[in-house]
DNA sequence: ACTGACACGTGACAC
DNA sequence: TGTGTCACGTGTCAG
C-alpha cells in the first residue's frame, strides 16, 4: 500500500560504498527486470552524474580563486558576487567605450554630412578617423583638406596604445551650392578618398602583415 | 542481511508528493525512533535544500542573461564561459591600468629619487604627476623647475577625459654634492613643493567642491 | 538541538 | 538505445 507512493516503477538502490545492490523500496518482481543490466546502468549513471558535478564544482572553484575573498564564500554568495563583479567590469568597459572617445582596434574612416544648421554653418561634414598614429599623419591630412579647400573647425582627438581616434568637423572655405546633392556627394567622397590615400601611405607596411592581434575592449553583445 | 549495506542507521523516506511517509529500506524499529519528529525534520530539511538550490539556480539564471548565448548553455559550460569573460574583462582593466599610463581619478604628486646610475646621470629624480589638465599648467611646471635649476630629461604623458598623467625624470643643471643626504632631501622636497604650488594655483577652484564622482577602473584586489 | 551547506544517488526528460 | 543534464530527497558534517 505505502509502496505506491513511489512514482518510479522499478527502483534499485546502489549503496554508498558501491559494493552491492540491495532491493529498493519498490514493487519487486515487476515486469521481470534484468538486474545485471540495471546494475551497471545505475553505476554508469551515478558515475556520470559524479563527473558532471565535478566539472561544475571545478569551475566554481576557479571562480572562487578569481573573486577576492571567494575562498570563504557560500556557493550562492559566490555566484552573486561573480554577477556583481561581472556587471562592474562591464560598466567600466562601457564607460571606456561610450563615455569617452577610445581608439578602436580596427582602422576606420567615416565621413558623413552633418545635420544642417549645426555649428552655425549651412553645411558641414563630420569625420571620424581611427588608425595607428604616425608622426606627420595629421599634417598630411590637413594638407589634403587644404587642397580640397576645406577647413577644420572643430576637432577632438584621443590616443591609446599607439592608436589614434580623431573626430573633426570640416566646412568648405568657398561658397558652394550645397543644395546640389550631387556636389555634396562628391565632396564627401573626395574627403573620404583623401583620408584613405593618406592612411594608405602611412599604414601600408602594417596592413601587409594582416590581422592585428591586439585585444579589444569588448562589451557583451 | 542486505540492509546492513546502508550506512544510515535510521532512514525514513518522504515521498515525492510530500503526502505521506513510508518506511525506508532500513532496519526498522531501531532504537525506537520518534516518527513525528523525524517527519517534519525531513520536511524542513528537503524544503531548505530546495530553497538553497533555488538561490543558486537563480544566480545561474542571472548569469545566463549576462553571458551572450548563455540561454542555451549547459550549466558547466555557462560557468566556464563566465570565467572566460571575467578574465577577459579583468585583462582589459589590467591593460588599461598597468600596460599603459592612465590618469587616475585622484590628484597625485609623487617625487622620489631615482635609483643611482640610471639615465647615465649620477643623480636623478622621478616625478609622477596626476591632475586635471589645464592650459598653461605644463609651462608653469617647467618654469618652476627652471627656477630650481632642474632639467627635464625624459617625460611621458597621457590624457584621458580631461585628466592628465605626467611622469618625468629630472636632473640638476648645476654640479652639486649628491652625497649629502640632507641636500638630496631638500631638493626632493622643493620639487614637491613647487609642483604643489602650481597645482594649487590651477586647481583650487575644483578642490573646494570636494570629492569627485568619476568611476575608477578597478582590478580585483 | 538546530540550522545551513555540501555531495551523493536516483528518477525523469531530451536528443 | 544510450548519453547527458537537471531537480529532488537524503545523509552528513560544521557552527
Amino acid at each position: 500500500m505505502e509502496m505506491e507512493a513511489f512514482a518510479s516503477p522499478s527502483s534499485l538502490v546502489l549503496d554508498r560504498e558501491r559494493k552491492e545492490v540491495v532491493e529498493g523500496p519498490c514493487k519487486l518482481e515487476q515486469k521481470g527486470v534484468c538486474y545485471e543490466r540495471s546494475i551497471d546502468a545505475l553505476r554508469n549513471h551515478s558515475e556520470a552524474e559524479r563527473k558532471r558535478r565535478a566539472r561544475i564544482n571545478s569551475h566554481i572553484d576557479t571562480l572562487r580563486s578569481v573573486i577576492p575573498g571567494g575562498k570563504k564564500m557560500d556557493k550562492a554568495t559566490l555566484l552573486a558576487e561573480v554577477i556583481v563583479h561581472l556587471k562592474e567590469l562591464k560598466a567600466n568597459a562601457a564607460q571606456a567605450c561610450e563615455g569617452l572617445m577610445i581608439p578602436k582596434d580596427n582602422d576606420e574612416i567615416k565621413v558623413e554630412e552633418q545635420e544642417s544648421g549645426l555649428n552655425g554653418f549651412p553645411y558641414s561634414i563630420r569625420v571620424s578617423l581611427c588608425c595607428e598614429y604616425k608622426p606627420g599623419l595629421l599634417s598630411d591630412i590637413r594638407q589634403q583638406l587644404d587642397a580640397l579647400h576645406l577647413m577644420i573647425i572643430r576637432t577632438e582627438m584621443a590616443t591609446l596604445g599607439g592608436r589614434m581616434q580623431n573626430d573633426f568637423v570640416i566646412i568648405s572655405c568657398k561658397e558652394q551650392n550645397f543644395e546640389d546633392a550631387e556636389y555634396r556627394y562628391l565632396l564627401v567622397d573626395s574627403v573620404h578618398e583623401a583620408l584613405r590615400s593618406v592612411l594608405d601611405r602611412f599604414l601600408v607596411s602594417e596592413d601587409i602583415l594582416g590581422t592585428r592581434k591586439r585585444r579589444r575592449i569588448s562589451i557583451f553583445s
